[in-house]
DNA sequence: TAGTACATCTCGGGC
DNA sequence: GCCCGAGGTGTACTA
């Protein structure tokens, strides 16, 4: 269902009905006005903007991967007349943030009877972990795991571990490259054990680690274990079959 | 430039001489192969493809903001047959990530000459910082500003200043609800100087602070004030005009 | 609902 | 290109 060159009226109907199945697409020149946490606005020019059945609106134009402006899930998208002109309304409550899309032109409005699935995502932080505990010896010969995502006064400790003195080992898992901010999560956590009187070593586990926070992991005491999560999640996948 | 039902090859022209111009439209049922960092896969499904002429692959579906799929700017990213489909590749260099569409029916393929323009937003930290030091007065009655943005060993400092007794005023600006990560952000500057015998405070400058994030601040010793972006944006439009 | 942490985060600025 | 931090981040999960 779609209509090139529509009339405004054609417009506000395919929006507001043909929303609900799914998404709208619409192409037009239009100025956009963001008012809320911030504000902006664009000048006219040809966009396009989505409107989904959640009410989700966004504007995209022809770079970048995110919307120049938006609404998220949730907000309130209608369409109607106002001086002549198609107007798109989007309100988002709390934060209160409103979008309005003026269009001086219409090049294109259509609903698509597009659904929502599920998606197994296999490799994220998560799956990561879950890969070291199975398989801890990848980390250090000899290392027990205690627990996993430990609360604290701090933060969730990744993997909780003893090595073969008995130590505490902290484990920090990151999927890509370690910045700065992972050694000072590692060090807080390393930090409540240390201040107790208690030996305790902390490890960062990552794909990499910047030069930067290579050196304060020095500095701190902590060690750093390279691991690459595709690896890992290959030799799981072979060893668990 | 727009087909209903396209034939295949029209849809492979379309896409791939069309993205040049802006964005390019494809709505179909499609399976999506996701691999790089991490790995999934959509089942056959009606979902909203857009190429946009920076590369960039969008794969959407009926509810969220995000993409359910995508490949980010500078992807090379092309249409071809295989096997009597249309299929749509994406490859990433670094990271290596590769996303493929084969799709089993086409409703609907078009290009529109959607451009990209500036955006000017208002209201963002840096706003918030200069409007600060514009009025350190907001902060702290005396304060006096002595560096913004400066670099320390461990990140930046939003703002750096004196109080009337001469200390060191490490501030730490959040738009909006500042979490405990802001504290320990903030901690790690003051102590900085701490660390040199320096005296030295820290002040965290938000909307609003969470309970947790309360907790440590006092515990570290530092402190809190309460201002609101949009209201500090106002008062200093009206003081400097 | 608020708080917390992850994300194939994306994006822009600095060096 | 690496590094770093903000983002109107969005998103899922948990208490």
């Amino acid at each position: 269902m779609f209509v090139q060159n529509p009339s405004i009226d054609e417009a506000v109907r395919i929006i507001n009905s043909g929303r609900k199945r799914g998404v709208v697409v619409v192409v037009g020149i239009c100025e956009v006005v963001y008012s809320g946490r911030a504000a902006a606005t664009l000048k006219p020019g040809r966009r396009l903007v989505i409107v989904k059945r959640d009410g989700t609106l966004l504007v995209h134009e022809a770079e970048k991967a995110q919307p120049k402006i938006w609404n998220p899930p949730g907000s309130s998208t209608a369409a109607y007349v106002e001086g002549g002109r198609l107007v798109i309304k989007s309100v988002r409550s709390r934060p209160f943030e409103s979008v309005r899309v003026y269009f001086s032109s219409l090049d294109f409005v259509a609903a698509f009877d597009v659904e929502t699935s599920e998606l197994e995502l296999v490799g994220s932080e998560k799956d990561v972990v879950e890969a070291l505990v199975k398989a801890p010896w990848l980390i250090e010969e000899g290392l027990e795991v205690v627990g996993v995502e430990v609360p604290t006064d701090v933060g969730h400790i990744d993997i909780l571990a003893r090595d073969r003195e008995g130590r505490h080992v902290v484990v920090e898992v990151k999927r890509d490259v370690a910045t700065h901010d992972a050694v000072f999560q590692l060090a807080r956590y390393v930090e409540l054990y240390r201040k107790r009187g208690e030996r305790a070593r902390g490890i960062l586990v990552a794909s990499d680690i910047t030069a930067a926070a290579l050196e304060y992991l020095r500095r701190y005491g902590l060690e750093f274990v390279k691991v690459n999560p595709r690896e890992l999640m290959a030799s799981i996948n072979k060893k668990v079959g």
